[in-house]
DNA sequence: TCCGTACAATTTGATCCCGAACGATATCGT
DNA sequence: ACGATATCGTTCGGGATCAAATTGTACGGA
């Protein structure tokens, strides 16, 4: 049984662990908190709503954002759902085998592809997202409106303090040491 | 520049999307927000603290789990973590290969298998935690420390919420149909 | 003792995901 | 004009991921 015992239990073993080392109890209690919610939150809402419609949770993001911002380029769509291009190249071509999702050139930009719902896409999303927003209801049933407001508020500020500050961050973390290559992924040629 | 602003502009698009149907905004951004932050802080973790140390979030998590509770079995291990029993296989046994993870047979029950820290193991987590929760810091930077307390239990009640209600959820909106197989991973024999 | 049930971890199959490398197109400087 | 440079989407390499199937161990009762 994680939770609230479980992580305030870890929190007292760390710091005995750390000995004398201060540890940020609090940050630490987000951060913790953030991802294990992210993963609750997401298997619900596979396991209930997106299941039946044969989505994964990243098909329905990406989908969501065309049918919510309309005719997108890739590299928007992509950062929007929080994925890589390379990601998207593949979500979208399924969709698109599936029928939910056109892709065409720019007009006069050939580099760029743009991404939109087709009328199937479109029925899709009108009838799954009022099944998704009410889980999205479930799962924050212990919240008063007030409460998600103010925990929303508190997650915008730290997604805007990576956002804003995160890559200047690493930088001088490194301070001018190589960046360290990731350990999967295609190796580098030289 | 996603964030507070185009989320809150994505919901207005949303809701002109649905026209009369209604939509639970507060509940729809605080979902919006963790995943959105779940991603952002890790993607900050791997590529600044863990890189460096050739981990992945979840070989961290992993570790951290062992570390924490001492030496454990794989299934607590894995509940604690947050990810399935055969992933933490796979993870474990890298682990294992790099020499930070030890794997033992439970001493009276052959059926369990134990997971502890080398020494080595244990050298990295004391030089990696501190690292890594001092990003914690850094991406809650724009909470105070009574803001993180709130934040972190708001949280907690979105997970026990989906912990203790979201089978019998799930059940009741099936209502009886068959429970819509995963699209991927292994088919069923029959 | 031996069988069936219960419960462990592991293997397997299909898919998802990131980020480096790549090829194609656009744009800038000279 | 035209080569250097920047930027786009795509391809590719190597995990990571889950759930079903499988294999191995324990333990109860006949």
């Amino acid at each position: 049984m994680p939770g609230q015992r479980s992580i305030t239990e870890a929190e007292k073993l760390a710091g005995a662990k750390l000995g004398g080392i201060p540890v940020r109890h609090e940050q630490m209690a987000v951060v913790a908190n953030i991802y294990r919610a992210a993963s609750a939150v997401r298997q619900h809402l596979e396991n209930s709503v997106l299941r039946g419609s044969e989505l994964t949770w990243t098909a329905f993001v990406v989908l969501w954002v065309v049918w919510i911002w309309g005719e997108s380029e890739t590299r928007h769509v992509a950062e929007e759902a929080g994925i890589s291009k390379g990601t998207l190249t593949g979500v979208s071509r399924t969709l698109e085998a599936r029928g939910l999702v056109r892709r065409s050139g720019h007009p006069t930009d050939g580099r760029l592809v743009l991404l939109s719902l087709t009328d199937e896409g479109e029925e899709l999303m009108q009838r799954v997202f009022p099944r998704f927003n009410e889980e999205e209801a479930f799962v924050t049933g212990q919240l008063s409106d007030e409460e998600c407001r103010s925990v929303a508020e508190g997650l915008r500020r730290v997604v805007l303090q990576v956002e804003e500050q995160g890559e200047e961050r690493r930088l001088a973390l490194l301070d001018g040491a190589e960046p360290a290559p990731r350990r999967s992924g295609r190796r580098p040629k030289a």
